[in-house]
RNA sequence: CGCGGGGUAGAGCAGUUGGCAGCUCGCCAGGCCCAUAACCUGGAGGUCGUCGGUUCAAGUCCGACCCCCGCAACCA
């Protein structure tokens, strides 16, 4: 049987055009899901559109829109962003909340809990009247101890008094259990201080939170419940289970679920290591294995902000470095999971570096000598004369920065063999020697090209076929230096 | 007693389980001339924030302290 390999990313919230952020978050789940399926397992990769609440019901209405058109609009900016003329995200499936069939089974979904019960016997949804301050921004409930100088802290508003008649999840039934499989790794939370950070939210306790609404208008309507909408978190966490068909259509549920990685960034850690497990465990379906969560990066040492102007469109990358060298540049900055500094104003400069004069060079260099001194003939033999040691840090573990520090090494190693061999002198003396000092340069570069596969596929394909053909040929510059 | 991140060469950063302190850029000197003014070698430059502890051995573990940053909005 074959292993399977099912990984998320959060969908993203329709607001507003992706950023540097959402690729990068796009990107780590792409570049595992490429190595997974390289190493023939069974890959799906699930990404897409958050687009319910009222901020996008109040976007939409600033622009003159209905809610459903600036969805779509705003939906297909991001799926033009992640296609192949782009930064190239291989996703096996964009889901879409609003799409027919999910908004169908979140409804599901809430039949289901209604009828379920909790490990203490409990209803899991019971009805409750809230009264309590709303804040838009968050949409949710905010306590009073939560405000500062009666505004939202995190918004700077006032919350609405809002009393309302609704569905509450029975959370408190659930925190034990999960505190048990966080702990024990059954439900593995990476890097190790969000996982901290998780239990921490488990021991201040988390309050029972409500799963309707009836103050918004762009959302799951819920015909057990008229007038009322699905929480966006409830709508949107589905998501996971309700792409693969869930709960109508569970062929593909049975095949992929659970998730084997959810990745995400920190801000919406406490959903996914809280509220997440617990709807599952209503649900009776079992947990995810790892969710990483990574944190945010500044641009520059600032905060990526609209206002100081320094927020990345992922398309302006591309435009300039091409999607391979995007792609490079947004994962060679730092170790994935911390929270640090991307550098923009040294994009130019690792490009040229990196890029143009290492892995572009050296191809260059390689093809150029193999086509002069060996009249192009491939001289790639397929023992592994040099002895090379295939062993990289493991994608695996999410060691994509060392990953790539090891490539790079990699790289040297190629460029110095060439400069203590000589070619240009040897082939004068011995071409035997030639051959073969070229052949091992060769096979470097293949490796190369078949580890850098899952990060830069379009380069890896263009290089891997480039050194297997039978005449190698001199080709344009993969990485055309920066001005 | 809020939460979290960080302080390692001039700059920007690595350093998985403690075992000779590394990478990129920049700088200096040399080499090479196949290549995208690229490539290679050598060098200068660090008391790894401070103090104390554990250890044969600590950037790495423990304790205390100092300093910097994020925790409005946009938002991975």
């Amino acid at each position: 049987m074959d292993k399977k390999f099912y990984i998320t990313t959060p969908i993203y919230y329709v607001n507003d055009k992706p950023h540097a952020g959402h690729a990068y978050t796009t990107l780590v789940a792409d570049v595992l899901a490429r190595y997974h399926r390289q190493n023939g397992e069974d890959t799906f990769f699930l990404t897409g559109t958050d687009e319910h609440g009222s901020k996008i019901a109040e976007a939409a209405a600033k622009h003159n829109q209905t809610p459903q058109e600036f969805c779509d609009q705003v939906s297909g900016v991001f799926k033009t962003a992640w296609d192949k003329d782009h930064l190239g995200i291989a996703y096996d499936y964009f889901i879409r909340t609003t799409d027919p069939n999910h908004e169908q089974a979140v409804r599901d979904i809430f039949q289901k809990l209604l009828e379920a019960k909790t490990p203490a016997n409990n209803p899991v949804l019971y009805e409750g009247e809230y009264a309590g301050l709303y804040c838009t921004g968050c949409e949710k409930f905010l306590t009073e101890k939560e405000l500062v100088n009666g505004l939202c802290p995190d918004h700077k508003r006032a919350p609405e008094v809002l009393k309302e008649k609704n569905y509450f999840f029975r959370l408190a039934d659930y925190l034990p259990a999960i505190e048990q499989k966080i702990v024990s790794g059954e439900l593995q939370i990476l890097p190790e201080h969000k996982k901290n950070e998780a239990l921490g939210f488990i021991k201040q306790n988390v309050p029972d939170f409500s799963v309707s609404r009836s103050s918004v208008k762009w959302g799951v309507d819920l015909p057990f419940a008229p007038g009322q909408v699905a929480y966006v978190w409830i709508d949107a966490l589905s998501n996971y289970i309700t792409a693969l068909g869930y709960p109508k259509n569970l062929e593909l549920m049975a095949k992929y679920w659970p998730a084997d990685v959810q990745l995400m960034a920190q801000d919406i850690s406490k959903f996914h290591t809280i509220y997440w497990p617990a709807l599952l465990m209503a649900l009776n379906l079992p947990l995810p294995k790892t969710m990483f969560i990574h944190g945010f990066f500044t641009i520059d040492g600032q905060k990526m902000s609209k206002s100081i102007g320094n927020v990345i469109d992922p398309n302006d990358l591309v435009a300039q470095f091409g999607q391979d060298g995007t792609r490079y540049l947004l994962l060679s900055q730092f170790p994935l999971g911390q929270e640090a500094d991307l550098q923009a104003s040294l994009f130019k400069e690792r490009y040229n570096n990196d890029l143009a004069n290492g892995l572009g060079n050296l191809v260059a260099r390689t093809a150029n000598m193999i086509e002069t001194y060996l009249a192009g003939k491939n001289p790639i033999t397929k023992k592994n004369s040099l002895n090379l040691n295939n062993d990289l840090p493991d994608l695996n573990k999410f060691f994509i920065y060392e990953y790539l520090v090891a490539i790079r090494s990699l790289i040297d190693q190629a460029n110095r063999l060439i400069d203590e061999k000589k070619p240009w002198q040897l082939v004068k003396t011995d071409l035997a020697s030639t051959q073969e000092v070229l052949g091992q340069v060769g096979e470097l570069i293949i490796l190369v090209a078949e580890k850098l596969a899952p990060i830069m596929p379009a380069i890896s394909a263009k290089i891997t076929k480039q050194f297997t053909s039978d005449i190698i040929k001199k080709e344009e510059a993969l990485f055309p230096r920066l001005n």
